[in-house]
DNA sequence: CCTATACTAGACCGACCAATCTACTATTAA
DNA sequence: TTAATAGTAGATTGGTCGGTCTAGTATAGG
């Protein structure tokens, strides 16, 4: 394997994925990013035209692929529906940063929403690209008769939004345990 | 009706709820919270020691009454528990301010968790609270067999956390309507 | 070699941040 | 009248914020 040399850009997209899934946009200094990526100012704004113009890359090349990571769903047409959804629910159990700070997008989401524009349409269309994807598979499983039958795109954002306000309990109170036990609640909402 | 003056302190205290509430902790200044209370900065200096003592007076004497205005159930026997729960749904639904940026206990809990111990602990607490004053509502709903027979606490936490993350979606997706239609969907895994 | 472009480099800027400081006023009690 | 306390008032401080500026280097095409 080639080791290539991560370029400042993907340096600064990498710690800026950090920085604002840990602090927040507003608890997000450049001057921090800088420092962690080991990139000069200068070289900073000259690949992004402001800290919004930053973000906004960061969310599409790091945030939006690490959350289809976790919630893309390949439909094998020999798994069942149920089955698939409780392996996506084991992986994101397992993550240790999801349970501490939540669902990046939904962090993200939930502080700009309603104070910037642009980040708030970036959040939202890739939440309805998670919902497009966990539809397919409720449709699915309606057919085959696992999943009650109800309007599948609204059982969808449902679950998407119940699975965030679940994983966004503090890190105090949330657990791998915690968080498979209130997902096994939401469950029952989608069995028929 | 004794037009009792405001002191600076509820001034005070009554911006940085707004404040915070719409800009998070991070984002809410000290200069536009003392400007839109009309209050010099001394005397802010005067009553807390920090942005973060004021804060945490905040909590105490405006977030958590706030939210038991909504949240406290008054248990009434002859009312039913679903009739009960479907009253504070409704009402919550009504409220603008809750729909546009959702529980203003989960916003800060959700932003500050990891980040401030002592503004974690004291979300955490109220949390707690309203866990216990929603568990004795399905406490005797399982008596009376409306709600499914499981652990109450577990049930109560899985309600709130998966309630917080319906009032979190984007201002733009949500409305009284969304959100009534989601806390139908979260019914089911309630009712017996 | 010359020149244009892409990128690095970091000093610097004004604005804004939370917090401190000294001075002043209103109220109460001795 | 005096003294103590509570609260008002806002200028000021040191530090940090996002963003700009000028200078320098690396690379590729002619």
């Amino acid at each position: 394997m080639i080791a290539k040399k991560k370029t400042s850009r993907d340096k600064l997209l990498d710690v800026t994925f950090y920085e604002v899934y840990t602090y927040g946009y507003c608890g997000a200094a450049t001057a921090t990013i800088l420092k962690k990526a080991g990139v000069p100012r200068g070289s900073m704004y000259h690949h992004f035209a402001s800290k919004k113009a930053l973000v906004l890359a960061m969310i599409e090349e790091r945030l939006v692929p690490k959350v289809r990571e976790f919630f893309d769903y390949e439909i094998k047409e020999d798994m069942s529906a149920l089955r698939t959804i409780e392996t996506t629910m084991k992986k994101i159990s397992k993550n240790k940063l999801l349970l501490k700070h939540g669902c990046p997008l939904h962090r993200l989401m939930f502080e700009m929403g309603a104070l910037d524009e642009d980040i708030a349409d970036a959040c939202e269309k890739e939440f309805e690209n998670m919902v497009n994807s966990f539809e397919k598979v409720l449709v699915l499983g309606m057919e085959s008769g696992e999943i009650r039958q109800t309007d599948a795109k609204e059982l969808a954002e449902f679950f998407i939004a119940s699975s965030w306000g679940i994983l966004s309990r503090t890190p105090k109170s949330s657990s791998k345990e915690v968080f498979l036990r209130d997902i096994e609640h939401i469950m029952i909402a989608l069995r028929a």
